[in-house]
DNA sequence: GTCTATAGATCGATAGAC
DNA sequence: GTCTATCGATCTATAGAC
């Protein structure tokens, strides 16, 4: 099932191959206090890679370097560490699309998130494949809060598209159906851009904004 | 972890609920010569609605009404289950874009391409669901096949989008990107569109092609 | 805080009766 | 072709030593 050639199984993410990263044989009593954050990392990239249901606790202990015990230190048990990933990854969506600087006009606005949706979501492949692909496997209570983080960012951009209808700049039939075409189409970058690639990130955020720009024209 | 409300957890796909289609106690020796389509039928609800590696085959038996041992005299293993489910999907995709009336020039062949691939697609939702989330849980060959056969239908919009640059009509930096980018967008509408809802299926089609059109136009 | 060890459940797949 | 029964592996999570 595994494997590691590159750009293989285009359509979804795959990770680079990379040297296990496991440690020494730890001595007892010894303790690390990144062993949270490496428990975190470790999850984050396994279940991108192979999937939530198809990753052991047992894996994720061995590519941090302790046992599988060792793990309920850190979280209740597997569905925790999923939406904690899940939780995390929103939230810093939602604060960097805060922190990123507005400009005038809905035309610029929109400029604004293609490029920022594209810029963030390249910079964290991991994150992005798990928020997309393993909402089936949260809870119904941790589900409902991801979902609502997710529409409060699609919100942001439905708000830019209404600006826009009503400067008159974009005609857009319905703004709700818009704004989900358009992040999905922005997603879709995910499934096939790899770093050091024909394009620079920069060339495909401007080849998406031209087709974002021109769909939602008026 | 599974929920039965409808509309519920929007970014994948999630099943009506329906009655469990359990047979009553089979006698020994009784025999069914549809078993083998039920069981693929079993399979694909299954996978879509939880996941590959999240459905075992006991599951797969009591929803077919069988024992677990009665799905080997069906399929050499889970893997196989998977690739012919995928494999069968894609090849009906093919077919029905190859048996679907060509029109006159680009823009037509564009807007036949949009109304086929969401009309299609819709009307298959779980296959769809599987054929895009489970390629990780291929084998290196069984994936191959997938892929080439994925690619092949990527092609057939990258020609009319080049037809359309070379008819003066379109206007595409990169017809590649373009074409994954048309693709992505018009799956998004698999994870928000519900048969019953505030627009037909005909009208939904429209906007998009709406968009399309424009994205792409010269 | 990490270890070893394990409880208790469930998995994919097979064997042999009918 | 389906059944019952089971093998051997693997899983999540916990208990108790250090």
């Amino acid at each position: 099932m595994h494997n590691c050639r590159q750009g293989h199984k285009r359509g979804f993410y795959l990770n680079k191959c990379s040297v296990s990263f496991e440690r020494m044989a730890r001595t007892q009593g010894s303790h690390s206090d990144i062993t949270g954050p490496r428990i975190q990392a470790a999850a984050l990239r396994l279940f991108a890679q192979h999937g939530y249901a198809a990753v052991s606790m047992r894996q994720i202990a061995a590519e941090v370097g302790v046992q599988a015990g060792a793990l309920y230190n850190y979280t209740p048990d597997k569905q925790s560490l999923l939406f904690s990933l899940m939780q995390r990854h929103m939230s810093e969506l939602m604060e960097a699309w805060q922190a990123d600087p507005a400009v005038e006009g809905a035309l610029g606005e929109l400029e604004r998130f293609v490029r920022f949706h594209i810029r963030f979501h390249m910079e964290r492949p991991d994150a992005v494949f798990i928020a997309y692909m393993e909402l089936r496997n949260l809870s119904d209570e941790n589900f409902a809060v991801i979902e609502t983080m997710r529409r409060n960012y699609e919100d942001a951009l439905e708000a830019v598209l209404k600006q826009g209808v009503e400067e008159g700049v974009f005609r857009i039939p319905d703004t709700k159906i818009a704004t989900l075409a358009v992040i999905a189409m922005l997603n879709g970058v995910m499934t096939w851009y790899r770093t050091g690639g024909r394009l620079s990130l920069q060339e495909v955020e401007t080849i998406y904004w031209d087709m974002v720009r021109k769909a939602v024209a008026a």
